[in-house]
DNA sequence: TTTATATTTGTAATCATTACATTTATGTTT
DNA sequence: AAACATAAATGTAATGATTACAAATATAAA
């Protein structure tokens, strides 16, 4: 499914250079679709990769968003999230347990009121509240 | 518009007691409809109470928070926002001037899918890009 | 092999936020 | 009014995620 091969394509033609460390941050966001931190990417890899750098980490996935690779979340104070999913999706956080659930909307049915002439580049939709695992 | 008396009792309503800096900063954020950071309300009302503690400031919008008296915007990382607009509407940052500008969009016809017996208790819609300003 | 460039690494700095102890204000009881 | 109790505000130190930066390593070109 997620080839070393395949995930360095899909970096290449993002415009980036398919290192080691790249590949490995990248396929795990493919593999782990649970929207993770700089620090539990970097806790995660560091098995596999015993020299990495957290910063490492960090400068990878900037680069990644600003490439489009993938997405970021700003749901929580704190803590930035990245995301490989690039289809329009939403995002419930919940307050007890913190895991953080995608969601479909009918976004083609959204309208915005009074953002005439405004270039809209990025649209985040987040929720808060308490999942059906907490609600018991 | 907002007078003193009607500030503190709209405090008051919301189980909070109203002191000098919890009516300053309440009405500032009427008067400001600028989505403040904690640092921004700070420098603007120091003037006015000379001895205004930035903690005080925190922690009064912290409680203001809690109480349902006004919302928070996480829609940056590294900096919260506070508007006392309590109306269901969507925020659009502007990457270039950082200005942040209310929108309203159709919220009754938005459907989530997938979220069954979830709880929602917050929904945000933060949208970023280019306002007509930078846009010329 | 040299040389240049790109990437990674480790450490120190930054900065918003929080923790906590002290001080000040407010309200109540004697 | 004085003494006491409680709430609120203040100042400083600590926290923790992120960034800056210089050195080390890897990759590519000459
Ligand atoms: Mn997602
Ligand atoms: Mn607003
Ligand atoms: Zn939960
Ligand atoms: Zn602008």
């Amino acid at each position: 499914m997620f080839s070393a091969q395949n995930i360095g394509k899909k970096i290449s033609e993002a415009g980036i250079k398919p290192s080691l460390q790249r590949i490995k941050i990248y396929e795990f966001l493919l593999k782990n679709n649970i929207h993770p931190t700089v620090d539990f990417i970097y806790n995660q890899l560091v098995n596999d990769i015993p020299t990495l750098s957290k910063t490492t980490v960090y400068n990878t996935l900037k680069l990644f968003e600003k490439q489009g690779l993938i997405i970021n979340l700003i749901i929580d104070e704190n803590e930035i999230r990245y995301d490989a999913m690039k289809n329009i999706h939403g995002h419930f956080k919940c307050d007890k347990c913190g895991k953080i659930y995608d969601f479909e909307y009918n976004h083609m049915q959204l309208e915005f009121l009074g953002l005439n002439h405004f270039n809209i580049l990025k649209t985040e939709l987040n929720l808060k509240g308490t999942c059906p695992e907490c609600n018991q």
